[in-house]
DNA sequence: TTGAAGTTATACCGATCGGTCTTCTACAAT
DNA sequence: ATTGTAGAAGACCGATCGGTATAACTTCAA
């Protein structure tokens, strides 16, 4: 039971924390800040993580994990067309985007931040930018794409672009832009013939 | 004469700034830093900029300006031909994303920085994307293409987009990726075009 | 030649940074 | 009942933060 509950306390901690660290950014957010807020004692802090660098890392793999998990579930779900999951990856952008907390990738946030090749965070981009690619790889092949290595870069460019749009200029149509946007790159690397049956059988 | 050097000076502290802070972030930069590698006073740079705020802001402004400047350079030196001049405006990328100090865009990387829309630099991220806006605009209208502010913005995400893969993800290929965006864009608002005018003579 | 203005160098300010250490308390397992 | 452990509370550390004050020195114009 003591260990059940120190894992409870260091999970609050990193609640509170990766609240704090997404909201405010990472370096605006100081060691006493998240002590105060999560009502615990400076050494617990200490005691769970060993170093404020440490627990940056611990919650960007965490979110980024959990954002995956939401972002794969919410496309999973939309659709089970693999063109229309494809293109709902990008719709299903638009609530999250015009949610009050918004505040853009955690990762990208995070990597800009520091601006530190070093630091021990900085592993998690390449694990995310991985996760990224299979699951758009994951659609694409379903979709049958040839070619699919280049279109899931270019979705994935589509993707950052939206979210840093929708965090530095609103998110306004951001989403719908982004899904246009990937509906166009999707019929270029369909063949020919499939992409004119499908335009014509849609219009 | 007093006011020129006064002037050079103040040019010098803000180049200085602007270097360490482009290269490691506002947050990352203290006014140390900045005090030692530009030789100069303390009092000095206080007497030229209020504060480090204000400091950041005046950076955010002439980096922001002189890389509007440099962009529709390049791009206006990149072809006459108008459809070629939006596609241009992608791959001119490459250079600046393969240079050994790229460090993204400067406006982008403050705001996510800062956090804080209060901040007196968060108003030049407003003026940044009315010039983005209006580059685009130009280029697009140029082309022939009606619906031209949606295209607009298009591009602009995927600018974005690229920019921010570019920083986070590498540079291999991304301007090459978001030029062939574009070009999809580009063709699908142009289709859009001809089959309206094709519409219009058949009706 | 005198005086105003600009620059330098340095000491200093309170606040905050990330991190350590110590003392006391509460409680669980033996 | 005793002991081991986790956490609370807070003092404390050196370093750094942005910013101010002051005094000496240079420059240059009236």
């Amino acid at each position: 039971m003591v260990q059940a509950r120190s894992v409870n306390l260091r999970e609050h901690i990193l609640d509170v924390a990766s609240g704090l660290f997404y909201k405010h950014g990472v370096r605006n957010v100081g060691i006493d800040r998240i002590i105060a807020e999560s009502g615990i004692a400076r050494m617990t802090l200490y005691n769970h993580f060993k170093s404020k660098d440490l627990l940056i890392e611990e919650y960007l793999r965490r979110a980024s994990s959990r954002w995956m998990k939401w972002y794969a579930g919410k496309i999973e779900r939309a659709s089970e067309n693999p063109r229309e999951r494809i293109l709902a990856a990008f719709s299903v952008l638009d609530g999250w985007f015009r949610s009050r907390d918004y505040r853009g990738c955690s990762v990208t946030n995070a990597m800009v931040e520091l601006a530190d090749d070093a630091h021990p965070a900085a592993a998690v981009k390449d694990e995310y930018h991985e996760s990224l690619r299979r699951l758009f790889g994951g659609l694409v092949s379903d979709a049958g794409v040839d070619d699919s290595d280049e279109l899931v870069e270019e979705l994935i460019v589509v993707l950052r672009g939206a979210m840093i749009s929708a965090l530095v200029d609103g998110p306004q149509g951001v989403a719908a832009r982004a899904r246009r946007t990937a509906e166009h790159l999707l019929d270029a690397h369909l063949d020919g013939k499939a992409a004119a049956i499908r335009r014509a059988s849609s219009a």
